[in-house]
DNA sequence: GACTCTCTAGAGTATATACTCTAATAATAT
DNA sequence: ATATTATTAGAGTATATACTCTAGAGAGTC
């Protein structure tokens, strides 16, 4: 593998163990083992791996969020959605948790961030026409769609934050990718009074498949 | 006002401006015009004060959801507990911001925090029963309400660090007050499929007071 | 006035961190 | 084989940061 891959494959590893944070361009190197000049030769600066890195995921989360527009959508499909953006969201936990800084810190990835944002949030409200169309959820007032898909939005990418801060014991990366799947419980409650009745039975079946363990410890 | 104060109040307003990330002792001392030294006789290191400025704020949320258990509660009862709540989140805004890295060096902050998150969990599930019982929400299932209330949480928690990241410039501190209690719109958006019928008209209309008017650009 | 206790100044330190510079080595082209 | 280019090592630097240490000023007490 090249050199220059090898530096973001380590650097989204550490991120995710340590946080962006705590892992220094010198770390990276060690980890590597190879020199800081080296690393350096690759890339200008810090900024520039986690820009990397982050067109990374968002062309990972593209991809997960294609919708089909010659037909409905159904249950599968959603739970498919779900399932994969909580992937997403696996690989590349660092990236939510130091967002602001990140942000702050680089204009380029504030501006794309913002972007990604909303076609994030576009694609909820056309899974939630998918949806609609298929008979899977209720027909909303076209006024609520915009906040009900934000909710949804902010309940998937913090819930990885809420998992870190409610955990006991900081012992490094003690989050697993199970626990990050309950997420899917959290967004299924939010969706529920949004269901078919004909739907609901069967939603609350599925749902109980994520349910958290340890909650209210 | 003693020094002791002074320090904290400096550390607030410094830590909410330009986050606690980028505020060092050494600045809070410039800014106050005293030294370093001056600093530490009063506090024994950074995480020292950032602790005491969370046990403000924790009185300060366990005050505002101080919930009357000899009556059911209304409407009134609702917008000002969300009201209260938010107000508290705009005058601790630094805090939900760096949380992650701020309870990973406290471990004494870890564990009260994750008190404190159970606490207000279980508060928001009391004003649910409260409202249920005032006949404005419908009854859910007791197997519902933990992760309503989580969901609440979750909205209400990150509402600021999503405005931070959608906004456009970050010329400091860029999100208003009056942007920040947008946030309302969001969880009566997440509220609005449990109400009583009778309450949905009025809670619509209270709702457009928050409407965010930036949203989507 | 001597003594004590609280508070403050400010220079200083150890460590960390992002990044640079030079020289050398490996790879490739001619 | 030689020239050129891409890659790497590794020592080094400028700056920042959390925190320490010593000395001394004020205020109150005996």
């Amino acid at each position: 593998m090249k050199t220059r891959d090898k530096i973001l494959l380590a650097s989204l590893e550490l991120f995710n163990d340590k946080g962006e944070r705590n892992v220094t361009t010198n770390h990276i190197a060690a980890h590597l083992g190879i020199s800081p000049g080296n690393l350096y030769y690759h890339f200008r600066n810090k900024s520039d791996i986690i820009y990397e890195i982050f067109l990374e995921y968002e062309k990972l989360v593209n991809y997960y969020l294609e919708i089909p527009d010659d037909r409905p959508l159904g249950l599968p499909d959603m739970m498919f959605y779900l399932e994969s953006v909580f992937d997403g969201l696996w690989s590349y936990r660092f990236f939510h948790r130091d967002l602001e800084f990140l942000l702050d810190n680089d204009e380029r990835l504030r501006d794309d961030y913002r972007k990604f944002t909303n076609r994030c949030l576009a694609s909820i409200k056309q899974i939630f026409a998918g949806l609609t169309e298929g008979g899977v959820v209720q027909r909303q007032a076209e006024e609520l769609q915009g906040a009900m898909a934000l909710n949804v939005w902010l309940v998937i990418t913090n819930w990885m934050a809420f998992l870190k801060t409610a955990h006991a014991s900081h012992e490094s990366d003690s989050v697993s990718r199970d626990e990050l799947k309950q997420g899917i419980f959290q967004v299924l409650t939010l969706e529920m009074p949004y269901l078919m009745p004909d739907y609901r039975e069967e939603v609350l079946q599925i749902r109980t498949r994520y349910r958290p363990d340890l909650l209210g410890d």
